[in-house]
RNA sequence: GGGCAUUUAGCUCAGUUGGUUUAGAGCGCUGCCUUGACAGGGCAGAGGUCACAGGUUCGAAUCCUGUAAUGCCCA
């Protein structure tokens, strides 16, 4: 008897492994003859917890990394964590804040040493959480884009950028955040329709009485820094105003009126007010007429002195206090309500000022180019390809702009620029800026007298380096000339442009020299293929985030289902670039979302399948004997159906397939394997086993653990372990990968007819409410076909022993008293223990009789014209053929035994 | 406003460059089945005019055009 309990535990397992699968190191890599397969992670923020998102994308890259190692490649896949400027600045502020310390009295490294001590702490939560769900990283690998040697790329890059004039310094519209007192890059601002209020407002017109311009605008506290009044150059309703000036009112400073094509007649009243310093388009409109620019906000959203009024009140306080003062004077000519498009920042959700600041950016116009060669040429591959498209949208010269990328916060790289009077040196180090100093002033200054520029870097521009700093390329490139190009890059498409554009940018931009010449002719992209993922959503579509609550605890997930059951949830439903709506149900009264999955449950019970066929296996009695002939053919069939699938999933992978790769190998297992190997196999209660047959389905069962370890690595490692013993070091996450090589397809097919067979006799007997217990008698029509399937060793005592049959002969007369059926071509007759009943079986066979004639109807139709048969392919057509003469010869077996039936 | 994608069974999705017996899977549903590895199970079944309208073709879920709905990206 078996001690194995009759259900799986994961729990108890997936620890036991885990800690098994480190102290082996077997996730560790070094450089060494065998071919590498690298991965690099996407590295999650250090302020994150693990959410669905990085539970798919984490498992789809310990799969192709998992199935390389099983490959025999030296695999490679190197976490790590990124520094996440805002959102841990932010983070760390608030906990300042509420220990009562205020950012404002800390020095910068006082604050750094703060954020240091609250990164250690946890900033590795998320890479703990990863292991718990099996994730084979190189955790001795481990790299963090704030670390001292990744941060010395950075600043090398930053330096090397500058002197190539690929970096610049300018002023520039930027969205700045005022609570966060930062800039942030276009992609840091979230747009959405908000309700707010249109005012209208009238300006007089100066050296007239009772004459106006009316305008229309949704923020009246900028009128304040007014430089100007627009109108179309074609709209007759204002052209006798263009030229004279307007009265900004309360403040009364004349600005011009002024023509522009940018202006929209049909907005508002069809004049436009101008102010440069707090919008984009006027901005570029003050720049087309030498417009004055006037900022009438500081840092923090309050109004500045250059507004005049209303100085150091918030914006929106001032809005409401300006509306009234308008109406008193006689300015407000009417409300409206409105909807329009407000951005807020994506971390602090505080509405983006458009301010003209000094930044540093990146020249994006050839770097966009190249980065679309790279994957234009097939250097860098997309799945789906059709993401190019989105790709090319953001990187062609029309749409791509310059990068900005610095930040006006601490929790970074700080930019190596220093700055005396009007002049800037940029080089790694302060000595080396100071050197540059005296050299272009002539003064022999000391460090004192430079100032480096306070902001830190944008995060993307340190995560674009990845690929190759987490291989210490910049410092020491031998690891990099192993590794590099890693194989595949798994992200979603949200970041396609912020992330992986900026990565192969950079690999083409440094790895050529790097690498040297004869490695870089082998290529230079960061990596060969890109799988993106899609979007993980709920059952409304929207996509699954801490912020709406809508995401189950991934890991209460896995404690309910196990990490096999949650990898087997989120993969079954994840097709390469598609969003996938995850099926985790909503209480009903609270509207929460549980932590339930229909899909996870799938999976717990495939791994408590696995292992009740394990319990079989292992309360088998051997025996002596050579198998029998059932079990011969069962062990024959299964090894070259095994083959067969290796070659169909190798197939899959190659096209990142994997949510159907997975499918694959279930049904493999559990239908082929479970449902029909083992039951063709089992001995009668009690009775022993050929120890052959053992033999033949152990080695069967570990090679399908093999199959599916990529998918499901804790089950597949403890079934491996409990089939046999194993010697030392002899894992299932370390064994070989089943190789495909030619199978017989003649027999596995004659295995599949048999199998129709069988399922044909179960259907009667379910229709006749036969019990499965009772014995039956089955004869086939002696012809070339049946004799020809059945001649098969051991095909016929398959067929008794899964169908429960008494016999199973060949018969050249008819069978009285009998059910038909037709499999292939040939007619077998199922003997009954009961009457008849005839006219129930002849609807039924009249029923077939219509559809096969239906069915040949179309394939002559097909094979009746010409154009058809002299067209299409000669291997079309001879199918075509052959589905016509399988057709009339079942139809002629249907009119037989319509005739014998006695049927009208 | 420009673009990308999606629309196939009650639900979630496959369908590999147009042809594999008049469309497949999983879940759900229906019926039957418990001394036997597994009820987290077994056997079987029902369920789809492939969003709609045109077109190309010997042949369309698949290609083209248009329409509609949904999601996303950009402005």
């Amino acid at each position: 008897m078996t001690e194995l309990s009759t259900r799986y535990n994961p729990q108890e397992t997936e620890e036991k492994w885990y800690g098994h699968w480190m102290d082996k190191r077997y996730f560790h890599s070094e450089p060494d003859d065998r071919e590498p397969y690298s991965i690099v992670i996407p590295p999650p923020n250090v302020t994150g917890v693990l959410h669905m998102g990085h539970m798919l994308n984490n498992t789809i890259q310990d799969i192709l990394v998992r199935k390389a190692r099983l490959e025999g490649k030296n695999a490679c896949w190197v976490p790590g964590t990124d520094h996440a400027s805002i959102a841990t600045e932010a983070k760390v502020v608030k906990q300042l804040r509420e220990k009562g310390i205020k950012k404002s009295d800390l020095s910068r490294e006082e604050f750094l040493a703060h954020a240091f001590e609250w990164k250690d702490k946890y900033g590795g939560i998320i890479l703990d959480q990863l292991k718990k769900l099996g994730a084979s990283c190189d955790w001795e690998r481990t790299r963090f884009t704030m670390e001292p040697k990744l941060s010395d790329a950075v600043i090398k890059v930053f330096v090397d950028l500058y002197n190539k004039g690929k970096v610049y310094r300018g002023l520039r519209m930027t969205n700045w955040d005022p609570e966060a007192l930062t800039v942030l890059s276009n992609e840091e601002v979230l747009y959405k329709e908000e309700n707010s209020r249109l005012y209208y407002l009238r300006y007089a017109i100066e050296g007239e009485t009772d004459s106006w311009i009316t305008i229309a605008t949704v923020r009246p506290e900028t009128i304040l820094g007014d430089a100007a009044i627009a109108v179309n150059p074609d709209d007759e309703r204002f052209a006798h105003l263009v030229g004279k000036r307007a009265i900004v009112p309360l403040i009364n400073r004349p600005v011009p009126i002024i023509a522009d094509r940018y202006v929209d007649t049909e907005f508002g009243t069809g004049a436009l007010k101008i102010t440069p310093a707090h919008d984009m388009n006027d901005y570029e409109i003050g720049e087309r007429h030498g417009l004055e620019v006037i900022d009438v906000l500081n840092d923090d959203g309050t109004m500045s002195e250059a507004a005049q009024l209303f100085v150091g009140e918030d914006r929106f306080t001032a809005r409401k206090l300006i509306v009234k003062a308008l109406e008193a004077a006689g300015h407000l000519a009417k409300t409206e309500d409105y909807r329009n498009k407000v951005g807020r920042s994506e971390r602090t959700n505080a509405i983006v000022e458009p301010r003209l600041t000094l930044q540093w950016f990146v020249k994006m116009k050839a770097f966009g180019q190249q980065a679309l060669r790279a994957v234009k040429s097939g250097e860098v591959k997309f799945f789906p390809e059709h993401f190019y498209n989105m790709y090319h949208s953001w990187l062609n010269e029309d749409n791509i702009r310059d990068w900005c990328i610095s930040r006006q916060l601490w929790w970074g790289q700080r930019i190596p620029a220093w700055y005396y009077e009007d002049q800037i040196f940029v080089a790694e180090t302060a000595e080396a800026a100071l050197e540059k100093a005296r050299e272009a002033t002539g003064k022999n200054l000391s460090l004192t007298d430079l100032k480096q520029d306070e902001d830190v870097l944008d995060t993307w521009f340190s995560s674009q380096l990845w690929p190759i700093s987490v291989f210490d390329g910049f410092e020491n490139p031998e690891a990099l000339r192993y590794y590099y190009p890693t194989n595949v890059l798994v992200t979603g498409w949200d970041i396609i442009f912020f992330w992986v554009a900026r990565m192969v940018i950079m690999g083409y931009e440094y790895a050529p020299e790097l690498l040297g010449e004869a490695k870089a002719a082998e290529g230079v992209q960061p990596f060969r293929e890109v799988y993106f993922t899609g979007m993980v959503r709920d059952k409304e579509r929207r996509k699954m985030s801490k912020s709406l609550g809508n995401s189950p605890d991934a890991l209460a997930l896995i404690d309910r289902y196990g990490a096999d059951g949650v990898r087997f949830g989120m993969l079954s439903s994840a097709s390469a670039g598609n969003d996938i709506i995850f099926d985790a149900p909503f209480d009903k009264e609270t509207k929460e979302v549980l932590n339930e999955s229909k899909l996870c449950e799938q999976g717990r019970n495939f791994c408590n399948k696995m292992w009740n066929a394990l319990r079989l296996i292992k309360g088998w009695e051997l025996a002596d004997d050579e198998p029998d002939a059932v079990s011969q053919l069962a062990a024959q069939w299964m090894e070259h159906k095994l083959l067969q699938t290796t070659e169909k999933l190798e197939q899959l992978f190659a096209q990142y397939r994997l949510s159907e790769a997975l499918m694959t190998t279930y049904k493999l297992i559990w239908d082929d394997f479970c449902s029909w190997y083992l039951e063709m196999v089992k001995p009668d209660y009690g009775a022993p086993v050929s120890a052959q047959t053992v033999e033949a389905t152990v080695r069967i069962f570990e090679q399908l653990m093999t199959l599916l370890h990529p998918f499901m690595p804790f089950v597949t490692e403890e079934i491996w372990h409990q089939l046999r013993s194993r010697a030392e070091g002899e894992d299932c996450v370390v064994s070989r990968y089943p190789v495909s090589a030619p199978y017989n397809a003649a027999m596995i097919g004659q295995v599949e007819q048999a199998k129709t067979i069988v399922a044909s006799v179960r259907e009667a007997r379910n229709a006749k409410g036969i019990k499965m217990k009772d014995e039956l008698n089955l004869f086939a029509q002696n012809d070339e076909s049946s004799q020809d399937l059945l001649s098969l060793n051991g095909l016929k005592a398959m067929i008794v022993k899964m169908a429960n049959l008494a016999k199973l002969e060949v018969t050249g007369e008819d069978v009285p008293n009998s059910v038909s059926f037709l499999s292939g071509q040939s007619k077998f007759f199922l003997e009954l223990n009961q009457e008849v009943d005839t006219a129930e079986e002849c609807e039924r066979l009249t029923k077939e009789l219509a559809y096969q004639e239906g069915f040949v109807a179309q394939v002559m139709k097909k094979l009746g014209n010409e154009r058809f048969v002299n067209n299409a392919p000669e291997q079309v057509v001879a199918r075509e053929r052959q589905k016509l003469a399988d057709g009339e010869a079942k139809i002629k077996n249907l009119k037989e035994e319509l005739a014998a039936m006695g049927c009208a």
